[in-house]
DNA sequence: CAAATAGTGTCTTTGAGACACTATCGT
DNA sequence: ACGATAGTGTCTCAAAGACACTATTTG
């Protein structure tokens, strides 16, 4: 076959988002090689033989947050001739949603001083990131404001039973703006499902829990 | 490097969407080699060295369809380990819609027998594609149908100045359903822009000629 | 009962859907 | 005048937006 083809190393890279203490965060690592030493990045594999791009992905996410089935799903391609300086390097951008209460749980065993950022904080900020990572960091950032729209991916970030002000948190964080109650909760009501279980102990009315109903 | 990681062979799918005859098609080459010699299936090409993918899906563009300037975007990227029988290919595939005049253009002097399909009759049909092809112009058809709703993708297959009756007739083929005349122009309303020219020599009242308006 | 947050009722505005009507061409 | 397609007016109904109100807990 005619060498002028590429053969790139293929790399699998993981925006995992999660939401803590009302903020959009996301999983970065320090690089502790060359090139772009000691820079924030998003975390990442190489592809192996015989390994597809979801099987990595999904190594990946093990590897960085410890965690099993996740929600995680392709989010773009991004093939820049110099994106890379040690060569040519595809990376295959997968998106991933956490529940932080999951995520914290295996933060202790973290290897590579995985840390969690706040997205805006990231995006507006003047730190340089590793690679083309700021950008897709970005794009990511848009899907998941687009997606929360038109699909249920908000509920990715909750635990099974969450209350409905809880929910109404990570929408208007995922969508950048204030919900007025009555309308978010006519508009979520075909989506839920009432538990009989109450929060309790704080100083005001109990909020009910709740959880997804199938779709 | 570590030679367990993939260093695979990147082709660029690419699927040249267009309407004609009332009817979405797209554009497809018969293999003339094995493997699946004799098949339908998406015209496609390798990126080279120092080609970036979005250059590879251009030139596979003007290669198959002698075009310039048209609207694509990365769709997805396949990665299953036995995807290809000749080994590891990764595939990045790319949407493009084109409108059939400019097409038409070119067809003459097409290379590999490059041809129109209807794509519900491919879909729908029982006739095997070459790969995996089938899905991923199914992937294609999903996304042209969502993007219709929220995008104004429809007007990359008609020409600078269309009509209305043609425009409607556009996003009734991609969405697939019949629309009422009225409210599909109230919606449209802020998206074009009338001229003065109007059809004529038709047995029947005239219609105006508009085009894209700035968004 | 006061502070705090949870939860509901309802008026208004906007847009989608359905349908009937009018307009203008060629023959 | 008629057939054919272009184009408009308007009623209805559902959803989004805005806001005011009631409810239930702890201290």
């Amino acid at each position: 076959m005619d060498m002028s083809f590429l053969r790139p190393l293929v790399a699998v890279d993981l925006l995992v988002f999660t939401i803590l203490d009302d903020r959009l965060k996301i999983v970065l690592v320090e690089r502790a090689e060359e090139p772009f030493k000691g820079r924030l990045s998003l975390p990442g594999v190489f592809v192996r033989e015989g390994e597809t791009l979801d099987d990595a992905a999904q190594r990946g996410i093990s590897e960085e947050a410890g965690l099993r089935g996740i929600y995680f799903e392709q989010l773009y391609t991004w093939g820049e001739a110099d994106r890379d300086p040690r060569g040519r390097i595809i990376s295959v951008s997968y998106l991933s949603l956490v529940n932080s209460e999951r995520l914290a749980l295996t933060a202790g065993e973290r290897t590579s001083g995985a840390g969690l950022y706040d997205v805006e904080e990231i995006l507006g900020g003047e730190e340089a990131l590793a690679f083309d990572h700021k950008q897709i960091i970005e794009y990511g950032r848009e899907r998941i404001k687009n997606k929360t729209e038109y699909t249920r991916i908000a509920f990715e970030f909750l635990p099974e039973l969450f209350t409905l002000p809880q929910l109404q948190r990570v929408y208007e964080i995922l969508l950048g703006k204030q919900l007025y109650k009555a309308n978010f909760r006519r508009k979520i009501a075909p989506m839920i499902e009432e538990t009989e279980l109450k929060t309790s102990g704080e100083a005001h009315r109990p909020s009910r829990y709740y959880r997804q109903k199938a779709e």
